[in-house]
DNA sequence: CGATCCCGCCACATT
DNA sequence: AATGTGGCGGGATCG
């Protein structure tokens, strides 16, 4: 204590004593103070400006956490060494000495330093984008607090932030849950399709935001009562009004955050300036507005914003107007969500308000419905996915009232989520396509699930991996009729990927998939979503390059291309992929408009041949789409054939519903499946019925994306054959357009070497060299991610195939080539969600052009090197 | 000087 | 009552 007293006795700015900087000192400057303990004493505060900071010092000096924090500080050292730098030296006094006062009035910790975003990205780094299904991490408060230098309070205000979103959720005091993001595209789904509740009809009109705003003003008063108001906000939030007692204003934050968001979704511009959001987002009566209140939401909005930052989801612009320059944020983050989010709650809980359910085997989802909430309704969220069962029954046990809320929550999200289904379906679709949907008690039961996909199906198989990372879900897909014969089982399921990339067929009898490529489909689509179209038009016109370009995520825009078969989508496309740091190249598609090409540069094109998935993993995005992308590949690829469609027009049958999604589908090859015999051993092999290569002559540019996928090579097979190669495969790595892809085949083929018994899968997205490639040259980074998600998959696919696939075991490695480029991450599970996105997008996909893209990249890169090293790591292990 | 937003008091919730 | 949460807004910094 006296030491601390002593330490200065009039410090000119009375810091107060942080245990952050005392770290920061002492790693800032270890070499004049090799000793903390002096440091320590000098940073305190000279004067205790308040009792508690006394306290506090001291506590924190003395306790051992503050040291262990400082020590794991300098792991993170890295991100702050820039900083540190500057500050350190200042903060000193000792240094002060050396240094000039001057110096020491800099004070090393800038407000910069100690904002909410950098903290926020410090605790980021902390845990891995896309945690490893099995492992679930645990958070305590207090630990990651004195971990990174800061109080509590802060961390509440990124944890809170982070919930919203899913990220995390509260197991109990003082403990969260990290999910990762996992989730976040189906969150996000969830969010977009209540903000279109809420706020749709508003978004329609809106061109300004200020006029959106009024009319969202106006609109709250006259259309909705209060109460309607709120429960929809509450059903993206926790709270709630009605069952728990209300509690408190609690939600604040947390609902705060979830309709911010909801803001950038809804919003074709994908702006949102904070003023607007402030308003729209004081709560009920937006006419009092009194300025502090603004003012202080405004704050609040700030927080978030910059946890938002943080995750890579917004970045702060500024919009200028009339008035003049007003701050702004734009959304950054994926725009599309298809992939996982619709799968597992679309379906099951929503439309079929079974809410209790039953089976609470399938998915995990739903398991923790049914488990414990029943009573107060589905899963929450929040648990849904990564938390397993032991978490969920931490969650459920304390049975608190949050919990409640939390079910609440979901129960409302899900009652949304049926709603909107209910539109869609009525809105759009054929009733066919609805009746997937009612399926899912079925799927339930199976492990896998397949789509529904009207036109293209795959049957894909749930590997036996309930624990995938896909949240949600669930459970199944519904399934093409053709594919009866997913009925696989448990074993020998037949691992789909989403993409498309590869089937895996343990040893079932014959399966015959069939996708056409549908160019109608993507008439279709484009009729779909011909108004749109024109609406689309616009909206890229305006917003939409831009953003999307600009990120470099990647979303692999594919789904963006779909809707827009403009040029302008192409260019996005290219842009987007472009962004991709793929080397790949390909030679892409003749697409229409040279433009997106030059834009993109070749490498657009190679990447959507790639497909997208490769270039998924390769890109920073990557990572997050590696699971629940799965999906997103085949939007991409649909975008492409969309595009090449109508270039070609073919007459391929479509199936023509729907959703664009489906429409996507419809590209997916459709397979033969040849199995060879009872046995394993053999593989089964596939080839795409219409992707043979005449097909491919097709339009060597597109088709070639087109194509699929996948074959399997049967073991005996296998050694004549080693690898079928979907042509798409070929083509992307090899620049040459049709015929390349043969070579290129082979090539993967000897690379795998796997000759003789092991099965080879082959995705068509995943080439493997270019995936390589790509991953090298984009992001050195990434591939650790990929390769984590990948392996995941892989063991499920072995796993699920199990045959007896020696090879998938013994060249584990191999694998995971080919398999991260497409599946990654994707499970069986993520399959599905595709497809129902494509139901209920269609009216938002419709509704909101932009939509379709896909910036989920973002996420990718915002993953710390630290990150990436643990995942890495753990990945490895797997 | 307006935009940001850190900081931490203090009310409410939970234990 | 103690402790956890987190609303809230003063006021310091930044630009």
């Amino acid at each position: 204590e006296n030491i601390y007293d002593r330490s200065r006795m009039a410090p000119k700015t009375p810091i107060k004593n942080e245990p952050v900087d005392l770290s920061k000192q002492k790693v800032c400057t270890p070499e004049r103070n090799p000793i903390t303990p002096v440091k320590l004493i000098d940073r305190p505060q000279p004067d205790p400006w308040t009792p508690t900071a006394n306290l506090k010092m001291l506590v924190s000096a003395a306790s051992p956490d503050m040291r262990d924090r400082e020590k794991k500080k300098e792991l993170f050292r890295p991100i702050e060494n820039s900083e540190q730098s500057d500050t350190t030296d200042s903060l000193q006094y000792d240094m002060v000495d050396d240094c000039t006062v001057d110096e020491f009035e800099k004070q090393r910790p800038s407000r910069k330093q100690k904002s909410l975003g950098l903290l926020c990205q410090k605790f980021l780094a902390r845990y891995p984008s896309y945690p490893l299904s099995t492992e679930k991490t645990t958070i305590s408060l207090d630990e990651v607090a004195s971990i990174l230098g800061v109080e509590r309070r802060r961390i509440y205000d990124i944890v809170n932030v982070l919930e919203s979103l899913h990220l995390v959720s509260r197991v109990a005091k003082n403990q969260y849950c990290w999910h990762g993001r996992h989730n976040l595209s189906q969150t996000l789904k969830t969010l977009q399709e209540a903000g279109e509740l809420q706020y749709g009809e508003l978004m329609t009109f809106q061109h300004k935001e200020q006029d959106l705003e009024d009319k969202f003003v106006e609109r709250k008063k006259e259309t909705i009562p209060e109460s309607q108001d709120r429960p929809l906000l509450d059903f993206s939030e926790p709270d709630c009004t009605s069952a728990s007692a209300n509690s408190r204003k609690d939600k604040s934050l947390r609902i705060m955050s979830q309709k911010f968001v909801m803001l950038f979704l809804i919003s074709k511009t994908k702006i949102v300036t904070l003023d607007i959001a402030a308003k729209i987002l004081i709560e009920e009566t937006q006419d009092t507005v009194d300025h502090s209140k603004f003012k202080t939401k405004v704050r609040r909005l700030y927080d978030i914003a910059n946890v938002l930052t943080s995750l890579g989801l917004i970045k702060k612009v500024h919009v200028t107007e009339e008035r003049g320059r007003k701050p702004a944020f734009k959304w950054i983050g994926p725009v599309e969500f298809t992939g996982k989010t619709d799968e597992s709650r679309g379906h099951s809980p929503t439309s079929d308000p079974l809410p209790g359910t039953q089976r609470a085997a399938c998915a995990p989802y739903q398991i923790c419905a049914t488990g414990k909430q029943r009573f107060t309704r589905h899963a929450s969220f929040n648990g849904t996915q990564p938390c397993e069962g032991t978490r969920r029954k931490v969650y459920s046990e304390p049975n608190s009232p949050r919990q409640q809320r939390q079910d609440e929550y979901c129960s409302k999200m899900i009652n949304l989520a049926a709603v909107c289904r209910q539109k869609i379906e009525e809105d759009t679709r054929n009733p066919s396509i609805t009746s997937p949907l009612s399926l899912p008690p079925v799927p339930g039961d199976s492990d896998f699930c397949v789509n529904a996909l009207p036109q293209a199906v795959f049957p894909v198989v749930r590997a036996d991996v309930p624990s995938l990372s896909l949240p949600n879900g669930i459970s199944s897909q519904p399934l093409h009729p053709s594919t009866p014969a997913a009925s696989k089982t448990e074993n020998g399921k037949p691992t789909l990927l989403p993409n498309q990339p590869f089937l895996c067929f343990p040893s079932s009898p014959l399966f015959m998939l069939c996708g056409s490529l549908q160019e109608n489909n993507l008439r279709e689509t484009l009729a779909t979503t011909g108004d749109v179209g024109n609406r689309r038009a616009e909206a890229e016109a305006t917003v939409h390059p831009a953003a999307c370009q600009k990120r470099s995520s990647c979303k692999c825009a594919s789904p963006s291309a779909p809707v827009d078969d403009e040029e302008p989508a192409a260019k996005k496309q290219t842009m987007e992929q472009s962004d991709v740091p793929l080397s790949l190249v390909v030679p892409k598609k003749p697409f229409k408009s040279p433009k997106a090409e030059s834009t993109a540069g070749g490498g657009c094109t190679s990447a959507e041949h790639l497909k997208d998935f490769p270039l998924d993993l390769a890109s920073p995005a990557a990572p997050e789409a590696a699971d629940r992308e799965s999906t997103k590949p085949l939007d991409s690829q649909e975008q492409e054939k969309r595009f090449q469609n109508k270039d070609l027009d073919e007459p391929s049958p479509g199936k023509e519903h729907i959703s664009k999604e489906n429409a996507n589908q419809p590209f997916l090859p459709q397979y033969l499946y040849v199995q060879p015999t009872a046995g394993l051993s053999s593989f089964n092999f596939l080839f795409s019925a219409n992707q043979a290569p005449g097909a491919i002559s097709l339009a060597a540019s597109q088709l070639p994306s087109l194509s699929v996928p996948c074959v399997v090579v049967p073991s005996a097979a296998l050694t004549s054959l080693p690898l079928v190669c979907s042509p798409t495969i070929t083509s992307p790595i090899s620049p040459v357009p049709d015929g390349s892809f043969s070579a290129a085949t082979s090539v993967n083929f000897s690379m795998s070497g796997m000759a003789s018994t092991t099965p080879v899968f082959i995705g068509t997205t995943a080439v493997v060299t270019p995936k390589v490639s790509p991953v090298s040259s984009v992001d050195p980074q990434q591939p650790a991610h990929p390769a984590l998600h990948l392996s995941p998959v892989l063991a499920r696919s072995c796993g699920a195939v199990k045959l007896d696939s020696p090879a998938c075991m013994g060249h584990p490695v191999t694998l995971l080539k080919l398999q991260q480029p497409s599946s990654t991450p994707l499970t069986p599970k993520s399959i599905r969600p595709a497809r129902h996105e494509a139901f209920f997008k269609t009216p938002g996909s419709l509704g909101d052009p932009v939509a379709w893209r896909k910036n989920e990249g973002n996420q990718t890169r915002n993953a710390s090197s630290v990150q990436r090293r643990l995942e890495i790591s753990s990945t490895s292990p797997d």
